[in-house]
DNA sequence: CGAAATTATTTTAGGCCTAAAATAATTTAG
DNA sequence: CTAAATTATTTTAGGCCTAAAATAATTTCG
């Protein structure tokens, strides 16, 4: 993508992001995006805890649930998550526990597991979603409108960005289908579209 | 801090981000931002398992030693990582283990350890580092340097709203000061200033 | 049909991570 | 000086998470 040509480094000044081994601005931009992401899911999960004894996993899971009137699969959760299956196992294990799931083989293909929220779960969501959207919108309040359209607009173009070139490694270097499977699983997002 | 009155909800409906009960963009926005950031997490643990068989928390702890030459503190790390004390504890095990680290009481101060790389673990870092950089680049491709710029710039901004936001809550709701000093400790950074 | 391949989930082994309690060393106050 | 408080780290108990192997059900195909 960059030829790098020593002679025009006067030119290649004006071009920041393209200077031959340096890549010191992108390294900067994810340190600052993981710092952001790490703060908010720190506090997020704090205050779940001590507002509703609850984890953040086992939120993020409600949620997916709570999105779906005929309730999804193992699968289908563990996609959306972006986690192993074998993780969804485990979280539905606690929630089933506690009455707030329901688990049971689909009739037509018994190998499938349809989750569902419980009434109990319902409505003990909808009590954290509520707190949830407060909290977030109450972490983001020194930004106005604007900047949160333009914000949104630029990780919309990262996303488009990461989805690529996380394809194109996995094209490269040659992984036989069975690798690249395994591979392309949990390539989901949590939330959005 | 919002002072919600039914009363004026024309009035409030010109100020977008600040509708009664409506904080959906800022939830869009997390949700994508998190996406984002378990995109490039979740790559970047895969090709340092694959590459060099290792695993982020490892990397993240060796590039806070590489950066300082005087060594550091078990504390000063997990600060500067935001993870817990006991987690840096366990993660300096491996890498001692491995011959990566070397740790040892501070002469002055019996109860500090001092972590510094060994040769051996500069070494493997600066390897790892160069290549992280690149891959790091790689999944930004997608954006020119005026939009890392702004992407930074509004980030930076999200930063100082979230600090804001969690030191307001820290204080309200009446913590002891016990508590305020456990929940103050992990607010650094992985990174940056 | 029935064996082989595929698909969905669970289990296993092991690393990461936290909060809280415990340990150990230093500092502070009386 | 010395007991109490503070500080730095480690330990403990338990949840999250993954990759890989195992299990179980379904589909494909000869």
């Amino acid at each position: 993508m960059e030829t790098t040509v020593p002679g025009l480094m006067l030119d290649r000044e004006t071009k920041a992001s393209e200077r031959p081994g340096d890549h010191k601005d992108e390294l900067r931009l994810w340190l600052r995006m993981l710092t952001c992401s790490t703060l908010i899911e720190t506090e997020i999960r704090n205050r779940l805890r001590e507002e509703f004894k609850t984890t953040l996993p086992r939120f993020d899971l409600m949620a997916q649930l709570d999105k779906s009137s005929t309730g999804m699969t193992v699968g289908e959760v563990s996609q959306r998550l972006m986690v192993s299956n074998g993780n969804v196992t485990a979280v539905v294990a606690g929630l089933l526990a506690d009455g707030l799931v329901d688990k049971r083989a689909a009739t037509q293909d018994r190998r499938v597991q349809v989750l569902t929220l419980t009434a109990q779960g319902r409505k003990a969501f909808k009590a954290m979603a509520e707190r949830h959207e407060g909290w977030i919108a109450e972490l983001f309040a020194g930004l106005d409108q604007p900047e949160i359209a333009q914000l949104f607009r630029l990780l919309g173009q990262t996303k488009t960005s990461l989805h690529r070139a996380i394809a194109a490694r996995a094209l490269e270097a040659g992984k036989s289908e069975a690798t690249r499977n395994e591979a392309g699983k949990n390539q989901a997002d949590k939330g959005e579209a």
